[in-house]
RNA sequence: CGGGGCGUAGCGCAGCCUGGUUAGCGCGCCUGCCUUGGGAGCAGGAGGUCGUAGGUUCGAAUCCUACCGCCCCGACCA
């Protein structure tokens, strides 16, 4: 492709609109522009970069066993409401009527309509194990979109569908998805950690997530430092301590007046106790019903475990109002002594002693309340998230939180979209079952941003080879030079002629502008035919990921590009 | 949805507080000259419903109201 015709508009300043080091990149190299809120057109660079990672997918989803297939963006209410998610998925479901007043929405996601096709198409065992994805845009009302491609309403995600005859299947199934997803980030030359992450009612260790390390990711990791383990914070697990059933050393319980304390750190400042030595109590809406949850006073609840404790689909914290309803006290004195609604409490209140809560009176607190003497609860278990202090739940080393960029997350599904949709095939022994399933997502368009806010430096995009829009960039560094530009000529048709990606510069500017270019696009090789060649015959060849440069003969060009090339390709 | 910020040429911004002729600057763009190894220089030029609508006023980019759009934070700790 020559530069002087290809839609490429970069930019010199950072656009006010981009914070994010991928977004301001990705706008300043030309690859996208903004159409609405989350919302992006590509550009052709930006779009062959897009389709590479889409070819390295598509490859090792073909290699695992996997059918590529399109499905339809357009979807019917009825499919939806069939699993109950047409009520359940929430304004991120883009909904609208057709012409006929018919209910649509925009596919967020594709159980139901793989679902169904797989139970109109497959009615034997025989037919399995099927594995079938797709490439595609997809839509997401995200409440906030932000941050360019990282988080878009619309973007493009490869998704997956496994159907087995059994859960043992299922596993075989997932297990294969799961190394094929490392090879895929592997082979895009992005830093990763496939992370244990929250699997819901399925539990077991069936969902992981692949994180691209970098800062700006929204997602945070736990990782050991010592073995294996990494998870999701949300699904962090920590390890029960032992709990002290003993009566010794428990302190008779007082009330005291806390007037106006009502923050953690306002009581702890009053009473001089540090907030380890106090136990809060939250109240959480599950499904709309209260529930009081008990933490030490340092630490953080973890909600997706309270979720999950309480088999319940949404937990939010009740706001002041809705505590007072519930229970009849004002936020900042609740505690488990006498209080009138469900209360759980994280495995740690278990091993504390003689501690601090609210009274359940206004203005006044207890003190020297011990669990199991002075209240019960209705189930103790690990609902505090995890912090840096705490021992790796797997072996007891170090653990390191760090942040993630989610671009992959497979998930066992079991039978909850097959049931609910009586997709069923007769198995060998006659019976008929529902298919168990899994589903694989990669989220396409944020590999890329991933793969910028993981390699970038200050002039620009520094692309892993495998992911870069083109592999070389030629810059004719003197346009008006007949023997220059012919050099340039040639050497741009001998490398295409080997099949090397290659951008010519052709345009009539000065080298300076070029440099800056080549370097904010990320393209790894740069050839520059200019004065060295005038004088010496050489082309110089700099990579940029390093500076690394060397000068060959433009006979020797196409060879040296190609072993050097290579070289950066892993996987 | 709550909070904050922003909306003036393709991009980045100033002007607004304290209303007043023709709305500025840098980059980019067009023409010409000149220049060619890290976003050169000179000269000339094109490009604006100042987000939209309404209001106040002799007069509005500027003041007031409503709406729209965009960005950031939050929607978790009593």
């Amino acid at each position: 492709m020559r530069y002087s015709q290809i839609l490429l508009p970069t930019l010199k300043e950072n656009p006010a609109e981009a914070e994010v080091i991928s977004h301001r990149l990705m706008l300043r190299a030309g690859f996208i522009r903004k159409l609405t809120s989350g919302v992006y057109s590509y550009l052709p660079l930006g779009l062959a970069a897009i389709r590479k990672v889409e070819q390295i997918v598509r490859e090792e989803m073909n290699r695992a066993g996997a059918q590529e297939l399109a499905l339809p963006i357009v979807q019917p209410a009825d499919l939806w409401k069939e699993t109950g998610r047409y009520e359940k998925y929430g304004p991120e479901l883009l909904r609208f009527r057709d012409r006929h007043d018919r209910e649509s929405c925009l596919g967020p996601t594709h159980e139901e309509v793989i679902t169904d096709l797989v139970r109109r198409e497959i009615h034997s065992y025989r037919e399995l194990p099927l594995n079938l994805y797709q490439i595609q845009t997809k839509f997401r009302d995200e409440i906030r979109p932000r941050f360019g491609l990282m988080r878009g309403r619309e973007f493009i995600m490869k998704d997956a569908y496994s159907f087995d005859v059994s859960d043992a299947m299922a596993e075989v199934a997932y297990k294969k998805m799961h190394e094929a997803y490392k090879r895929i980030f592997t082979r895009c030359g992005l830093e990763f950690r496939a992370v244990e992450a929250d699997s819901g009612t399925i539990g077991g260790s069936f969902s992981h997530e692949f994180m691209v390390l970098a800062k700006t990711g929204e997602d945070t990791i736990v990782v050991c430092k010592e073995c294996d383990y990494a998870a999701n914070l949300e699904k962090a697990a920590i390890r029960s301590p032992a709990a002290d059933s003993s009566l010794a050393g428990m302190q008779p319980m007082l009330k005291v007046e806390t007037p106006g304390k009502r923050k953690v750190d306002a009581v702890c400042e009053f009473l001089k106790i540090v907030a380890s030595k106090l136990v809060k109590t939250l109240v959480y809406l599950a499904d709309g019903q209260p529930v009081a949850v008990l933490v030490r006073g340092d630490r953080e609840v973890q909600e997706v475990k309270l979720k999950n404790l309480l088999g319940a689909t949404d937990v939010e914290l009740a706001d002041d109002k809705q505590v007072f309803d519930a229970t009849g006290v004002p936020t900042g004195y609740l505690g488990p002594v006498g209080i009138a609604i469900r209360v759980v409490a994280d495995q740690e209140i278990a091993g504390m002693r003689n501690f601090v809560v609210g009274a359940n009176e206004k203005n006044h607190h207890l003190t020297q309340v011990n669990m199991g003497r002075d209240f019960t609860v209705e189930a103790v278990a690990d609902l505090r998230k995890v912090t840096p202090d705490d021992p790796c739940p797997c072996c007891g080393g170090p653990l390191a939180l760090t942040e993630g960029i989610e671009v992959g997350h497979i998930f066992k599904l079991g039978t909850k979209y097959s049931e609910a949709m009586q997709a069923v095939f007769q198995d060998s022994d006659g019976g008929e079952k529902p298919f168990v399933m899994g589903c694989y997502g990669i989220g396409i368009t944020r590999v890329v941003a991933a793969a910028i806010e993981q390699n970038h430096d200050q002039h620009g995009i520094i692309f892993p080879v495998p992911l870069a829009p083109f592999q070389a960039i030629i810059l004719n560094l003197d346009c008006k030079d007949e023997a220059i530009t012919r050099a340039a000529e040639e050497a741009y048709g001998s490398l295409q002629a080997l099949g090397v990606e290659t951008l010519l510069d052709d345009r009539d500017e000065r080298p300076g502008s070029k440099f800056k270019d080549a370097d904010l696009l990320g393209i790894p090789f740069r050839l520059m035919i200019g004065k060295r060649f005038s004088k010496d015959g050489l082309v110089e060849i700099r990579r940029r990921r390093d500076g690394f440069m060397e000068e060959v003969s433009l006979g020797d060009l196409p060879g040296i590009l190609q072993a050097r090339i290579a070289a950066e390709i892993s996987g």
